[in-house]
DNA sequence: CATTCTTGTGGAACCGGTTCCCCTTTTCGC
DNA sequence: GCGAAAAGGGGAACCGGTTCCACAAGAATG
């Protein structure tokens, strides 16, 4: 493998100038750097990242730290960042920690530790107070899709606004027995749930409407399984669902069916999400695109880099209502006309 | 941040001595290794990555190139592989290589030049004539999951093995009339769908039986367009499918659902993958557990970088039968009893 | 025309480890 | 008890870049 020091050679300057022509940096005449870049591009040269990053102290290297990677928000999430990235030049090396293994354990204690990345993207991490700790020992920039405590800037959903907005949709075409369909209590369980549920709750409270909550694992196996205990039983069946997440939606669409239930004339469901799934089902949602909100972190996070004076500002999105055909006025309704499409 | 230097002045021993002690190669005594890793320990001193690299030309990081994130295929075998490295201190680097992008191009001529990593596992990268030349140009050992033509390691699952198992198995419950629903011809597309297409062809036509075969991109939403449009026309309904995946599989049962046509009293339907829906679907499949095959790749790569005169063995896996409820007779036959369960 | 500023280049130090080579002290075999 | 081998440790070279500094030549300034 041939060096800079060969390249120079070559193009008969010094290593000093081979470098600067090669990076641009310096004075460098214009005839040397062309003359320079087309010998190191004859001779196949590649830099060697350890040396330069050794030198600079820059890794041109991301980290990206998530808790899943074969669930359909985190990897799409996923790509979002990898497309940026590669735009940009970037390395992405993965850190894959899921909540309560050993792994996760190392990869805070040890993988992390190790910096071998200009800056970090945690997505829906959930860290508890130790690994947070760590996060912020390690002195590179954090950017977090999902919040993740402080310190550093939040990509986020609005979840709140996203579970109002969706139960209020209900409320509008006239159902009054709504029931949430998710995974935890206002207290405990991931965040974003929690402020889901909290968004139905208040919601409900306002309009003067019962809260009924049905824990159901977040997986569309999991909506499945709560639907058809729920649907099951005439007597506290709804005429409506709020899903924690399109996959759960979905899990309990399929759980009416298999029972009978017509969706929507007899019960509606609406998810939050915009899953790839989403359309197929005719689920109403409203859509959270994790895909752009992995570009805007990364975005956030090389703009940090660039000028580490930016400071790292949080964004929250609003997520936009998509109409499709899983909710309907309740069974036994006049008929309402509903604009069926897209609105904000 | 303190060096191995500072380390080593705490201690009272030479740089070369510290680097001994913390390493584990070349004489150390006992006690001053004990020392030795004892104050760097307090100092939490953590070497630098990039001048170990450079000093040594190892990495301790894999690169991984594989062309989707988000299929459920790819992201098990993600993975299956972040697993095994964790627990072998690995760094993993992903380059995410979608087919005729301009990324995938970056990819291989750009970022795989930069040897960031002592050896590379390719995942379902069917890549040309230019991007294989790129990849042996590294001059890295490289493993895949699923074939990529030579040069490398294979570990994959034995697809037209597969194919032939699951037709097998409708033509014993006493099929005749069984469609292969899948994405390509025998000539072009993925080797992984031609190879089941063909596995498929064999044994029909071993078997005396018309093949008839169903484009459908390959998704659960393409499996269920492609299955509407089949099942919806009674003439050319088959009383089984066998589908190139899960996920057309499963699009196809929901799409016969949504037809009215039970399964699988009237329609046998079987997969490929075991995916994490087919339990919820009571689908009958092949298990092709691409976790394991990525904890296998992984494992195959890093014993070849222990020791390179270790010969890179192709392993092929032989997909169980999985029988759940998606399959029986066909309709209007005899009763057969029929062991539902696992059977290899 | 003398002085300062800008441009262009080379030499050498440096980033932070690893490892080769050499020297000293122990240990072991006979 | 002596020579050989093994164990332990230090100095310095080295990995391959980047960048500081010194210096020279040409351009701009007064």
């Amino acid at each position: 493998m041939s060096g800079i020091e060969d390249v120079a050679r070559a193009a008969g300057v010094s290593k000093a100038t081979a470098s600067r022509a090669l990076t641009g940096h310096g004075y460098v005449a214009a005839a040397t750097r062309e003359r320079v870049t087309r010998v190191a591009h004859e001779m196949g040269y590649v830099p060697s990242s350890s040396a330069a990053s050794l030198a600079t102290g820059r890794t041109r290297n991301i980290g990206v730290v998530m808790p899943y990677l074969n669930r359909w928000f985190f990897a799409e999430v996923l790509e979002g960042i990898q497309e940026v990235l590669l735009e940009s030049g970037y390395d992405l090396t993965l850190y894959d920690a899921k909540p309560g293994t050993e792994g996760r354990r190392r990869v805070f204690d040890d993988f992390l530790a190790r910096k071998r990345f200009d800056g970090l993207i945690a997505v829906g991490l959930e860290p508890d107070d130790h690994e947070l700790e760590r996060l912020v020992a390690i002195g590179r920039p954090v950017v977090s899709v999902v919040a993740i405590g402080d310190n550093a800037g939040v990509v986020r959903l609005d979840d709140e606004y996203a579970a109002r907005r969706a139960t209020t949709h209900l409320i509008e075409l006239g159902h009054t027995k709504i029931t949430f369909l998710g995974g935890v209590s206002v207290s405990s369980g991931p965040h974003v749930d929690r402020a889901r549920l909290s968004g139905y709750q208040r919601t409900m409270t306002e309009a003067g409407l019962t809260v009924t909550h049905v824990r159901s694992e977040v997986s569309l196996p999991g909506g499945y399984a709560a639907a058809v205990d729920l649907l099951g039983d005439p007597a506290r069946r709804p005429t409506a669902l709020l899903a924690t997440c399109d996959e759960v939606a979905i899990g309990a669409i399929i759980a009416a069916r298999r029972l009978g239930i017509p969706v929507p004339s007899a019960l509606s469901v609406v998810g939050i999400d915009n899953h790839e799934f989403a359309e197929m089902f005719s689920l109403t949602t409203l859509e959270q695109s994790p895909r752009s909100q992995g570009m805007h972190a990364t975005r956030m996070l090389l703009g940090q880099l660039e000028d580490p004076a930016q400071v790292p500002q949080d964004v929250s999105i609003q997520a936009r209502l998509i109409v499709r055909n899983s909710t309907a006025p309740p069974p036994g309704t006049a008929s309402v006309t509903v604009g069926v499409g897209v609105t904000s």
